[in-house]
Parts: C-alpha cells; structure tokens; sequence
DNA sequence: CGATGTGCCATTCATGCGCAGGGTACAACG
DNA sequence: CGTTGTACCCTGCGCATGAATGGCACATCG
C-alpha cells in the first residue's frame, strides 16, 4: 500500500492533494502500470474523505490516463502512467491562455473586459 | 445637447449605456468630430451618476478612439468617432477567448480547470 | 447477492469580482 | 483662482464559482 496523507487545512483542495500525491507515486514506482487501487468507496473512508471527493480525483487522473478503470471491477494503474504523469496539463492550459489574454491586453482591452467576455463564452454554452 | 437616458433599473451597467448611447449619437450624426462633451463632472450630475462612473465609461471611449480629451481642457469627439464607433471590440475578445477555449475543451480540459487558470493568469500580474 | 464506478439531486461555506458610490488629492490648462 | 481629467483610498451589494458534503439511484461485474 502507499501512503497518502490529506492535509484539511492545506489550501490545496482535498482532490488535488490526492491526485498530486498519486502522480508522485507513479512517478517513483510506488505504483506500478496494472496495480490496483482501493475502491472510492475504501479510499474515502481509509483517508476519511468523501466518495464525491475521490471520485472526482480518479475522474480527472482517469483523464490524465494515470489511471483506469475497468467498467465495474475496479480501477488500475495505466499502462503509460509514469509518462502521463509527468504532463503538466494544467501548465498548458495556463500557457495558453495567457497567450491569449496577453494580446489581448496589448490590444487594450481591459482586464475588466476579458473577464465578463471569459465569463460569456463559459456560460453561452446552453443559451 | 444630446439626449441621454440612464436607467438604473436595466441589467445593462451604467456606464455601458452612457457608452452605448455616446456611440449611438456619433453613428446617427446627433455628435459630430471635434464637438465638445461636457465636462464629467457635468455629466455625472446632470444623469445623476456618480463622477466615477462616467469617468469610466469616458476612459473607455477613448481607448475605442470616439472621444479624445485634450490634455485638460475637455473632452471632444474624435476625428474617426463615426468609424471607431462601428467597431465592436467586445466581439472581437470573445471570439478570440472562445477559440482558445474550444481548444482547451476539446483536449479534455474540464470548464472548472479553465475557469482556475484563467484566474490564475489573470492574478499573476503582480506576484 | 454485494461491490464496483457513475450519475444527478441538493446544500453549506468561502472567495473573488463587477458595479456603484464616496472621499481626497494632484497636474495641467485658461 | 477655477475647471479640467485623473489617480488613489475604502465601502457595500450582489452574483457566480469552487470545494466539500450528503443522499439516492442505476448498470455492470463476479
């Protein structure tokens, strides 16, 4: 078994700790392509978090092709984990959208201005 | 003297109706280049707003290029006002967020670590 | 059957931001 | 001098969001 730690207080949400600290076993073969994880229901209770909390991690690490899960069995480590551990996704969408957002800025639009039209292009999505 | 009608009861901001309204006076002819506006003081009182609020919505005109203030002595419509008035820069932003969004959407970003980054890249200004 | 992952419903709390307002002060014009 | 535009401070209200929690139901596997 690894060992997780979630720190409550951390500002770092509850998912995010759990999904750093599965990426960081991955990445130094305290998990292994094909082992197999606790159930979300066991992992909730053994780190007393909530089912919704751990779900939502092994959704987004599923994401990530860090982990998979075999329709209703279980979930494991995926083949190519140790590599898909290693992207940063979020490094990129960070980057990207701050290529974005420079020229616009240097455009003159105001930071104000980005906001609202970010915030209708989030929401235009059902109207 | 143009008319201009704020109602502070519409969902429209305050300021985006003066704008609105300024914009719509230079398209119709009722403003023409190098007419003077009334001081923002002026115009804060006589459409019972407050001097911030215009004196947004006045740095707001200048950057589109529809009003110019003369170091300080007033405020006057710029020569292009009929022109720069026609443009919609609001447009232009979302299309151009909504693009690098579509982007991210598409690799699997989910809309919440968007909305995080966004935020991210917009604060990161002064750390 | 029981356990699995997953879905949707909800609420609570905290945070951030836009909008508007109030106040004060300054530099440049006439 | 007064007027101009402009800059900074701080306040409050309202809304949207993320985070976390809880409950309930379902399809699939063994």
């Amino acid at each position: 078994m690894i060992e997780i730690i979630i720190d409550i207080d951390d500002a770092v949400p509850q998912f995010a700790q759990l999904i750093e600290q599965i990426k960081g076993a991955v990445l130094t073969d305290k998990l292994s392509p094909g082992d197999a994880l606790p159930s979300i229901r066991q992992l909730a209770n053994d780190l007393q978090l909530n089912n919704k909390t751990v779900a939502k991690a092994c959704r987004l690490l599923e994401r990530d092709a860090v982990i998979q899960t075999k329709d209703y069995r279980g979930t494991f480590v995926h083949p190519d984990a140790k590599t898909n551990s290693a992207v940063d996704l979020r490094t990129l969408v960070v980057s990207k959208l701050s290529a974005t957002v420079e020229e616009l800025r240097g455009s003159g639009v105001t930071d104000s201005e980005i906001r609202i039209a970010f915030g209708d292009v989030m929401n235009r999505r059902e109207s």
